[in-house]
DNA sequence: GAAAATGTTATCAT
DNA sequence: TATGATAACATTTT
């Protein structure tokens, strides 16, 4: 679930918290859940992959990881719950296998919200202006740097890249202009085709190269692979998506 | 039933 | 000390 995409989908149906107050909190967590006890929602809020429930004097943040999930007002069968946090109203919002964090500071001095792909604040000259200051970065390892693109996941990464017709082991500073304006682009564009296929439950229907096994651009078969210092899956079509790269310098003679 | 996977952080090694 | 690679964690789906 943990897609910058899908936390969208959470703070969504979660909205109506705001206004509430937690009358108990339980679960596994080794967190202090006491402290969560009479506090009044004054937000949900989400940035990247971060579901942010914030507090009148802190914060909870819930980081869903590879696994973890969630239900509003119900519970899962089986699996006990990380957090529970039970309303007044009678509501409930359940984390399981998640990170349960407090954040002290205020949400403005943590988070830049202007990273976050999702978010209204999102700005894209300052992605380019990040990306530019890394030149030598890989690109399948730039869309996942959450510093630059909050939010952005695996999936999102494989299918940018496979719609801009991008190599993922091109470095960033050997990108055409353009490329590297579209990479932006597209990172925020597919995450919310992403929101929209998957409000819809159609999302992996919509995938071109995450987990696929043929470019249907093509007819080639894709390439996995694990790439980058981030070490991830890449699936990509080697024949569609040109690899941008400086040649390699010898070192300078006489030292 | 093994393997892989929408991810991050702690720990070890250099 | 700082950087980088590896391990650890944990659940559902293929």
């Amino acid at each position: 679930m943990p897609e910058g995409p899908s936390l969208v989908i959470l703070r969504e149906q979660a909205a109506g918290f705001a206004g509430q107050t937690i009358v108990r909190a339980e679960g596994n967590t080794s967190a202090d859940k006491k402290r969560l006890e009479g506090q009044r929602i004054v937000a949900v809020r989400t940035w990247g992959k971060h579901f942010l429930v914030e507090l009148p004097h802190f914060a909870l943040r819930i980081h869903f990881l590879l696994f973890g999930s969630y239900r509003v007002n119900e519970r899962k069968d089986h699996s006990p719950p990380r957090l529970s946090l039970q309303c007044d109203s009678g509501d409930e919002l359940n984390f399981y296998t998640c990170s349960v964090k407090f954040i002290d500071e205020p949400l403005d001095a943590v988070y830049d919200w202007q990273a976050d792909v999702m978010s209204d604040a999102w700005n894209p000259a300052l992605a380019l202006k990040r990306l530019r200051a890394a030149p030598d970065t890989l690109a399948c390892d730039a869309l996942l740097d959450q510093d630059v693109f909050a939010g952005v996941g695996n999936i999102i990464k494989n299918e940018v890249l496979y719609r801009i017709r991008v190599h993922p082991l091109s470095t960033v500073g050997a990108l055409p202009a353009a490329q590297l304006r579209a990479l932006v682009a597209q990172a925020r564009q597919y995450s919310f085709d992403f929101l929209a296929w998957k409000k819809d439950f159609v999302l992996k229907q919509h995938w071109l190269a995450h987990r696929q096994s043929v470019c249907r651009r093509c007819d080639l078969p894709l390439t996995k692979a694990t790439l980058g210092k981030t070490r991830r899956q890449s699936y990509f079509c080697s024949h569609c998506q040109r690899l941008y790269s400086d040649a390699p310098r010898a070192a300078a003679p006489g030292g």
